[in-house]
DNA sequence: ATAATAGAGCTAAACGTTTTACTTAAAAGA
DNA sequence: TCTTTTAAGTAAAACGTTTAGCTCTATTAT
């Protein structure tokens, strides 16, 4: 392997000339063209290792999501990796299996690898670990969650107004009793997809039945488990929100199993994931995250802590999701007028 | 953020005993104890550029893969950075977004940032790539799919006999004429999984109708589309084989589209990823491939070549594949005599 | 008692860069 | 023409480790 020396000797100029030059130096033209010749022949590639020795900068930013396993959070890292090479920079990505222990034990691995700043999602208790790794100058973006109390720039999705929204599609088609299968308590999202239901059924007056709210675990099981909880209520719903992909599909199996006829014998709305909506018949109505979005400003905002660019820290942003509301959802207005005159 | 030159001081002994002490050298116990101290208050941590520049070591492993969104890969990268983890090792995962040119980028940008390993699964024409990093003494390990006249450990599925198992169980049900949705002709996987067919119609002595077999390129859209040519043959076949999980998906899709009676109007078998097989109506029979299996085989096949050993270079692992049945295969031979009878 | 050996510690050089402070040459200004 | 300014080049130190080769002390063998 040729080193900058053999470079600068090939070159007939000093290191440091040959140095400067790489990093950007203005350099005498036949100089510049002695240079790159010599890199051309003797094939020569900066050694990172030395370079950052003396930067104290890796170029490397650390990844960290749940799961590698989740396509929501694949695809978000997919599209922040292409961003962040583009600028040079190499990523680490790692996941913790939803394992709050594991989660340090990552966070913390990122930092002995030196990485230069970190996108996360977090997700156990560890908002005083990233409060020091921003009190180092190491730049944190939070993902898809916030943490109170905590002075970091964060990406985050309109969760609140995403289920308000599908929510508001089913009480229109005159839904009244309309399940929701909830995230774990103590997770962010989870809290204010429920907080959207609240607040819909609040601003038209409907009466919430606290037995129509189920807390899963965010897991496929958990929605299996939930969703047959809800048909054997005395009075089940006539609709189901899910609040994230895995239980939507675990609910979908639940329904399957079933033989549940939907939207006839139940309308559901789903969370996530564009492929799955469209192989279950009926089409899934579904809410959508803007997950190229969310790559893209996450990957934005850490380069512009990355450059040094501390503008408006902490920085929230809060992106829309969408709602599609597919066949999987009846309109029961004139069903229930019938209903109500068989009494 | 302090060095080992605190540390030395601090504990009242030389740089080179800590070095050596903290690569796993004898000291005396009191000069252990005081290093320990000196560690512990100082919140030392090494300086992995530093150690990387004299070592010429990263302890880092370039993974590199076709596509982050594809359940299959992302799985086995799981498994693989969760086990060079605990030997110390990180990793820097890139995806190519299955585009030739890319992969050749992302390759050389792995090993400009000095990768001790690379694992990795091939796709374009990348041969004289990879065996240069070969000739440098950078192992890799090659993924799921082989390359002829190169000299490299490679990981793979058995997907010949896989195939052939799964179309061998359609045969015993009685099924003449099969369908199979292929990958790319170039692409190695999409090869052995044709040949698999192709002998056990040979071994059956089942005539070939080339317009059963279609090509496709490993996208849901491919899938979706070469399903409805199928159906649409003059003599459409009675069941298909769709040989990966995008595909299959894809052909899903079409069947759901269409409101095709599965199994009774046609039968299916699809491949890889459990999730969706188990959400699809009725239950989708598939070609499972061993993903925790093939990553643990990578990671330690990696491991082996980067602690410099070199017996049986180069290994060829072959694991199995399993078929699992299930109710999207339907048993036609007596249908088919009653079928004969009204002729 | 002395020589040989083993074990632990130490000094100093090296790894391949960047960067500071300085030198030199050329261009501009008086 | 002589001084000042500007631009480019250079020597050398520094970044934080590892490691070869040496010294010193304590133990074992003779």
């Amino acid at each position: 392997m040729s080193t900058i020396k053999d470079v600068a000797k090939y070159a007939g100029v000093s290191i440091a000339t040959v140095s400067k030059y790489l990093n950007g130096g203005n350099v005498l033209d036949k100089n510049e063209k002695h240079i790159n010749e010599a890199i051309e022949v003797l094939d020569y590639k900066v050694n990172l290792m030395a370079r950052g020795l003396k930067t104290n900068k890796t170029m490397t930013v650390g990844i960290l999501i749940p799961s590698f396993v989740n396509i929501f959070f694949t695809t978000i890292v997919s599209n922040i990796e292409n961003i962040l090479l583009q600028k040079g920079y190499s990523t680490i990505i790692c996941d913790y299996r939803e394992d709050e222990e594991l989660e340090q034990k990552k966070l913390e691995f990122l930092i002995k690898k030196n990485v230069d700043g970190i996108i996360m999602v977090p997700y156990g208790n560890i908002s005083k670990q990233i409060q020091d790794i921003i009190d180092q100058e190491t730049p944190v973006v939070l993902l898809d969650r916030n943490i109170n109390n905590l002075n970091c720039d964060v990406v985050l999705t309109d969760n609140i107004n995403g289920s308000y929204d599908a929510v508001e599609q089913l009480i229109k088609r005159g839904h009244k009793r309309i399940g929701i299968i909830c995230g774990p308590e103590n997770i962010y999202t989870s809290q204010e997809r429920l907080k959207g239901y609240h607040r819909v059924h609040e601003d038209y007056s409907i009466p919430i039945d606290k037995d129509l709210i189920k807390y899963g675990d965010y897991q496929t099981e958990s929605g299996h488990q939930k969703l047959i909880e809800l048909l054997n209520l005395k009075d089940p719903p006539t609709a189901v929100f899910v609040t994230n992909y895995e239980m939507t599909l675990g609910a979908i199996i639940s329904i399957n199993e079933n033989n549940i006829n939907i939207p006839e014998e139940l309308s559901i709305i789903g969370y996530d994931n564009i492929q799955m909506a469209q192989i279950v018949q009926p089409p899934l109505s579904i809410v959508t995250q803007p997950m190229q979005e969310i790559g893209e400003t996450a990957a934005k905002t850490i380069l512009q802590r990355l450059r040094g660019d501390m503008t408006k820290f902490p920085a929230i942003y809060r992106l829309k999701s969408d709602v599609l509301i597919k066949k999987s959802v009846k309109n029961i207005d004139i069903q229930q007028k019938n209903d109500s005159s068989n009494i």
